[in-house]
Parts: C-alpha cells; structure tokens; sequence
DNA sequence: GGACGCGTTGCGGCGCGCTCGAAGTCGTTT
DNA sequence: AAACGACTTCGAGCGCGCCGCAACGCGTCC
C-alpha cells in the first residue's frame, strides 16, 4: 500500500501535507494532473509521491514556490548544468543570510533595552524610553529597513 | 510649523509613514481620535505626534500590533511596574532568538548543500539531489519547524 | 473666483501559501 | 442496502499590516 496507486488522501499522508495543499499544487503546476479512476478521483504513483517529497523538502528548506518550480524543472532535466540550481540556492542562502543580519540587528537592540531596565516603576523604564525615543542616542542601527526582516 | 497643528499629512511626513498609517491606527484604536477643524479635518499636537513615534519605533523593533498597543497601554501609567513591559520585550526578544536559530540551521543546510555542488551535470547535483532526497542522510536537522521562521 | 493640492470616508486588494467550507459523489465496510 | 468516510469542484477567507483608489469637500494662493 501506498506504493502503486494511492488516493489523493493517502498521498497527503505520506507526504505529511493537506489534500488540498495537494490539490493547490496541482492548480498551479507544480505537481502533474494524475490519473483518474472510473469515479473521477484522482490516483497516484511513486513519481508523484517523489515530486511531492521533493516540493515538500524545498518549502521546508525555505525555498519560495516559484524557486521550487524552477528547481523542479531543472531536476527533470538531467543532463543540464547543474549552474543554474546552485545559483537558486546560493540566492536563497543570501536571502537568508540578510535576514539572519537583520534578525541580529533587532535582537542586540533588544538585548541592550532589557538589559538596562532594572525593575522599577514605568515612568523609569528603559523599555518604554527606548521605545518612545528613537532619535536621542539609544539606537546603535538605524533598524529602518530591519522591521520585518 | 509642524507643532500644535499639524495636519495628517504633516504628521505623516514628520512620522514618516503614510496617511492612511495613520488613519488605520486611529481605527484600530493605536491613536486617539484627534481634534477636528471646522471644516471636519484631522488637526494634531505634540503628544500625538510624540505616540505616532512611539509606535512607529516599536514597529522598527518588529513589535507586533498587539504588543504595541499593551505597551502603549502601559506607558500611559507611569506609575505601574515596568514588569509588564520588560515581559512584552523579553517575549519578543526569544521570539527573534528563535527565528534566527531557525535560520540559521537553515543557513548551515544551503551552505552545506552548495558547498559540496561542484558543478557538472544536473544528474549529479547536490542541490538538486539534496532537496529531493530529505530522508537519506543529507539533513541533520529537522528543519521541520522551521519552514518560514 | 478659479485652480490646485490636501483633506475626507469607505472599501477592496496585496503578498504568500495555503486552508476551509459547502454541496454533492464515490467506494468500502458491515 | 445503508452508512460512513474519503473523494470531487469551486470559490472564498486568512493572517498581518498596511496600501490604493474613487468620489467628493475644504483651504489657500493667485
């Protein structure tokens, strides 16, 4: 079982994701329409359950769907350079690098404002100081861009 | 100018964020209806322009919505413990821990991944190879979690 | 007094990746 | 044969934090 010719159901299972995340992948493409029975649902074999693996990893991996299309059609063609899938991932490696940085920039901020706030009433916390005065001297990074990184 | 009454705009300019920002936070009870003129516009002070910052600032830091609204809350009552705040700020200072040791595995894996690509064919790529084959050996975490941090 | 810019409300849209619901059919079990 | 769960399609909604547009009024300068 869960080999040949499993259900739409079966495969979620397998592939630890929702039918209808399925279903959504199909709609736009990244997995292929399978075959159906008799009473219209739908059937799937090995290939579909690899290539559902292989999504499911990549979104894990952080890969953005469109990143995960072009991985996907690069897989499928094997005796292309392998160039053009290092440079989706080394993309993404940067990407997240970045948000590493920023991620950093916030958290040493942060560090720093609960660091200094001793207890006490709210009329001498650095918390609520540093929140409410951005431009006297507390912020080392401009966090402009950071926000939601 | 840009003192005692300011318009919207002025203030969104001062604040550096958009009109309708602004008009949202008044909505979702952020900011305080303000006055209004004669002819029924927006007219505000220092100490509205002084919490547009306010929030604007902890947005910087990644405050979310709902725990700007608690810190305003408590700096708005200067005589209570600043416990309550040092907590909100400690919450979110883990939550960005947490985001960033996710990205960071996340990171090691890609580095991985690339590193050992040595270019060639798409037959014998280790991205590719990688993404597609979670289970044998590749992964050392789980990166189940980790998704999207 | 007219032109122009800034203001007003209200509501829909975006980005991304799903997720849920309704209403109906299939297929297996008892 | 009846029940029950799993399947079908299609479309809407969510989460978060805004952003944009339409259609109209206000205020100020020339």
């Amino acid at each position: 079982m869960a080999s040949e010719e499993m259900t739409i159901g079966g495969l979620a299972r397998e592939g630890s994701c929702k039918v209808q995340t399925i279903r959504y992948y199909e709609q736009i493409g990244l997995m292929p329409e399978p075959a159906r029975t008799e009473g219209n649902q739908r059937r799937y074999g090995r290939t579909h359950a690899q290539r559902l693996a292989f999504i499911r990893h990549a979104r894990e991996l952080g890969f953005p769907l469109d990143a995960v299309r072009e991985l996907l059609s690069l897989s499928d063609d094997q005796d292309r350079s392998c160039a053009a899938a290092d440079a989706i991932a080394r993309d993404h490696l940067a990407a997240v690098e970045r948000r590493i940085a920023r991620l950093s920039a916030l958290k040493a901020e942060l560090e720093r404002m609960i660091e200094q706030c001793k207890g006490g009433r709210i009329a001498d916390c650095r918390v609520i100081e540093v929140v409410a005065d951005h431009s006297h001297a507390h912020c080392v990074t401009d966090h402009g861009a950071a926000a939601e990184a």
